[in-house]
DNA sequence: GCCAACCCAATTTTT
DNA sequence: TTGGGTTGGC
């Protein structure tokens, strides 16, 4: 492409090293990294240059693709490492993709400083230009927490009633704003309107001046600074434009309307030097305008852009599946390329899942296909349950029978369910059977209370001026210092423009307070001054010690008898030993905002539960998808919400679910799911009736379960037999009829006739059954949260790693009946009775329970 | 200033 | 049913 010579003047070739040994390497014959590609795989690894859209279907390779093109654009010497702009959306990702370079090129990974996700580039970009958009380059980056907490203050320093007009409602709107890359002036005027009686666009601009008088920003202004940052410098901008001869996008559907803004200044540069860069402004114009606008031509640099507008399942977060679906118009010439052939699942899954995407109108079109296809594959199949409970047991024996009759390990089976409540029954049922589980997504470590908190000790101690962060742990542990003393600080600390350190640090000094609070208002300062002194002398990780122990914050914990508070240590010491690998606190900071998420716990055999939304770029051999029913899978709010691109995106979701499973799919849908506390009857989704009958096999509801010993082989065999009755079985015509009226005549599962006849929709089961096992308790076990699931460390590895119902060794329990243990969902009590790896436990609280001994402690 | 009794709402989630 | 957040009493 032409500007691109006229821009980028240093010739890799020019120096040694890695770019040497690249083009040594040019002109042999086909390197190896290229020969195991398809045809389409090739294409779009060897298209370096223009504009190039891979539409890259579920399981069709497409890290291997973007990898592989990174790697072949140094190998031929086309640019340096550091020449070559990736980006993706997760740090995950920004990692594998890392990983998996350096294992096509070696240690030229390393110099790719820009791999990462759009934020943590947009950061980069930021600190090396903050002064220009009006920030100091050590700004703080605030989470949403924090966000929060400051819109809060602003409401109600408008004299807003902050319950009418709550700050999370504000924040996700700002959040939606910033999406799309508007500033306060852009909103519409509709937008402005809606909240707080017209004051919406006012509070946006105050919070923006707030943030910069802190020095901070959120994550919706790491895509924001950059933007007005290349649209006001384009001198700035021409930098970039020289030293980015690549650039790489993964995932593009989930692109929003800001990164969509933000790749485009970057990739398209104006063909002839006339400083137009900074007309490319407005943003509605950019989003209408096409190869050439007002007289200018532009010229798209070599971006590459990997996605599947079927996956596109983020657009309630503000992505735009739009962007993918426009890119050959946003960048004329764009090469685009499909990737179809599918390396990861059967034909039957393949047919299913293409069959129900096909259903959707707004997409480009891609039909996966596979060469593997195999008669003895089994068909996707559909199970029909009485109610959730019945659907977690009959999920829990369909997952000990794989492994039982065919050494399935756990690790290779999931749950993916629509929302994140249907995963308790999971948990409860598997802690019953005794059967390992994971649960993946939840909140995250560095958002976890102690954390934060912890985290907010240390910002104040690096950064003074981080008066968020001093609010928040003013008064934590409690010290008596409550609304009204902090008021006055914060009174004082405006009047006179100086953080609130500061100004706690002169108020201590004043008649203004009263004695007791003046006394430890002074002591806390002086806490805080000492901390930062021993910044210089003290090694971080000691020094974080230190202040933790010192601030009392620990010993909170320690006195703390609730189930969560060990936990909680144990995420301290996690949160310390992290910090190991940085060199000081304040560079520690300084990536822990971003970058900061634990690796689970890979050791452990384990079903994985987790949502259908965290499951994206996940595959497993065999998949569960439960609570297929309308109302939840659709979801009623999508449908709500989102009307028609609603339903097509929750269909896109059952398409991901659908694809994550490269051998079994295995789907539920029950007539009866609590919600709310209360009893529903539902209806079997709409998305069954959009799967072909050739490749799916509704089971029979009554051999599914039943606990004898469950289905058969023939039962896979004699698929065909089924194959007229699709849809006619009992199970779904009793789920039917469970829509339409009430029909009593299903089989409980539970042995329970606990609700009455006809009208109520409400069942209330009474008593019985095995669902109490969890009830009462808020914190399920989250296994394979690094730190939750490092309370249950200490116990023997081994014992995880099997199915523990079956391995009876009753000698090999380390506990011994009366001994005291403590579980991290039931909190403390005594052992009764041992029998193998499961322990009855008489829990304090929670009366007696069963649970895998790998889940408690002794006390 | 602190704690316990109420009230309300209730997908999906990354950075 | 559950959890978070607010209110009102001590």
């Amino acid at each position: 492409m032409t500007d691109f010579d006229e821009s980028g003047r240093a010739a890799p070739a020019a120096t040694g090293g890695i770019a040497a040994r690249a083009m040594a390497a040019r002109g042999t014959r086909t390197p190896d990294y290229l020969a195991g590609l398809n045809p389409e795989q090739r294409a779009a690894v060897e298209a370096t240059e223009g504009p190039v859209l891979v539409l890259a279907g579920a399981g069709t390779g497409k890290t291997r693709v973007l990898t592989t093109r990174i790697a072949h654009i140094l190998n031929l010497g086309l640019a340096f490492p550091s020449q070559i702009l990736a980006v993706t959306f997760t740090n995950k990702a920004a990692r594998e993709m890392k990983n998996r370079v350096g294992l096509l090129v070696g240690g030229a990974v390393e110099g790719m400083p820009w791999l990462g996700t759009f934020h943590s580039i947009g950061v980069k970009i930021l600190r090396r230009h903050a002064e220009l958009v009006g920030l100091k380059s050590n700004f703080t980056i605030l989470d949403t927490d924090d966000q929060i907490r400051l819109i809060k203050q602003l409401i109600q320093a408008e004299n807003l009633d902050d319950k009418r007009w709550p700050a999370r409602t504000f924040a996700n709107m700002m959040d939606g704003w910033k999406n799309k890359g508007l500033t306060p002036k852009d909103i519409p005027e509709g937008d402005a309107r809606a909240f707080a009686n017209g004051k919406g666009r006012e509070l946006y601009a105050a919070y923006q001046a707030r943030l910069m008088a802190l020095n901070a920003c959120d994550f919706g202004d790491l895509l924001m600074h950059p933007i007005a940052l290349f649209r006001a410098h384009p001198d700035v901008l021409a930098e970039y434009h020289r030293r980015f001869k690549y650039i790489l996008v993964d995932e593009y559907q989930d692109t929003n309307v800001a990164q969509y803004l933000w790749l485009r200044l970057l990739a398209q540069r104006p063909k002839q030097r006339d400083d137009a860069s900074g007309k490319i402004g407005q943003s509605q114009a950019l989003m209408s305008a096409k190869g050439s606008d007002a007289g200018v031509s532009y010229a798209t640099v070599n971006l590459c852009c990997v996605g599947d507008d079927d996956q596109s399942i983020y657009g309630w977060r503000g992505a735009e599946v739009d962007n993918i679906l426009r890119f050959d118009k946003d960048f004329p010439g764009a090469t685009v390329i499909r990737l179809e052939r599918n390396y990861r699942s059967t034909a039957h899954i393949l047919g299913a899942a293409s069959h129900l995407i096909a259903h959707n109108e707004d997409r480009l079109g891609k039909t996966l296909f596979t060469d593997a296809a195999n008669p003895e594959d089994p068909k996707v199949e559909v199970n029909a349950g009485w109610d959730s409970e019945e659907e977690a047991r009959a999920i829990g024996e369909a997952i000990e029978d794989l492994q039982r009759r065919e050494n399935h390990n756990l690790n290779d089976m999931a749950i993916l369910v629509r929302a994140s409540f249907q995963m308790r029954e999971f948990e409860d049922r598997f802690v019953t059977m005794g059967l390992n589980y994971r649960v993946i997504g939840g909140p995250r470590f560095y958002e976890r209370m102690e954390v934060r908190d912890a985290l907010a000790y240390f910002r104040c101690v690096c950064q003074p001026a981080d008066d968020l962060a001093f609010d928040r742990i003013v008064n934590t542990p409690k010290r008596g210092l409550g609304d009204a003393t902090i008021r006055l600080v914060h009174d004082y600390a405006r009047a006179r423009a100086v953080p609130l350190i500061a100004a706690a640090g002169e108020m201590a000094e004043t008649e203004e307070l009263k004695p007791k609070p003046r006394a430890t208002l002074r002591r806390v300062v002086s806490d805080f001054r000492r901390w930062s002194e021993l910044l210089a002398t003290v090694k971080h990780t000691e020094l974080a010690e230190q202040i933790l122990e010192e601030s009392g914050y620990t010993e909170m914990w320690q006195n703390d008898r609730s189930a969560e508070a060990p936990g909680r240590l144990e995420n301290l010491k996690e949160l310390v030993r992290s910090m190991e690998q940085y060199e000081s606190l304040p560079s520690f900071l300084e990536h822990v905002a971003l970058v900061m998420d634990t690796e689970q716990n890979a050791e452990m055999d384990a079903v994985s539960i987790m949502t259908l939304h965290s499951a994206k770029g996940l595959e497993f051999e065999t998949v569960f998808l439960p609570g297929w029913e309308e109302g939840l899978f659709p979801h009623q709010r999508s449908l709500d919400e989102g009307g028609r691109s609603g339903l097509e995106e929750e269909r896109r979701l059952a398409y991901v679910g659908l694809t994550r499973g490269k051998r079994r799919v295995k789907i539920w849908f029950v007539s009866n799911r609590r919600i709310h506390g209360l009893w529903q009857s539902t209806i079997p989704s709409r998305f069954l009736d959009e799967l072909p009958e050739a490749h799916v096999e509704v089971m029979e509801a009554n051999t599914s379960y039943g606990g004898y010993g469950g289905y058969g082989a023939s039962r896979w065999d004699g698929a065909s037999a089924f194959k007229e009755a699709a849809y006619t079985t009992p199970g779904w015509r009793r789920a039917q009829a469970a829509n339409a009226g009430f029909t009593n005549t299903g089989k409980s599962g539970r042995g329970g006739d606990g609700w009455s006849g006809g009208r109520s929709r409400e069942i209330n089961y009474g008593e019985g059954g095995t669902a109490r096992a969890g009830r009462g308790h808020n914190q399920p076990p989250r296994q394979g949260f690094g730190l939750y699931s490092s309370a249950s460390k200490g116990g023997p590895r081994e014992i995880e790693g099997e199915l523990v119902a079956k391995s009876v060794i009753p000698d090999a329990s380390r506990f011994a009946e009366g001994d005291r243990v403590f579980h991290l969902k039931f909190g403390n009590g005594t052992v009764a009775n041992i029998e193998g790896n499961k322990l009855t436990v008489d829990f304090d609280k929670a009366g007696q329970k069963r649970v895998l001994e790998g889940f408690v402690e002794p006390v």
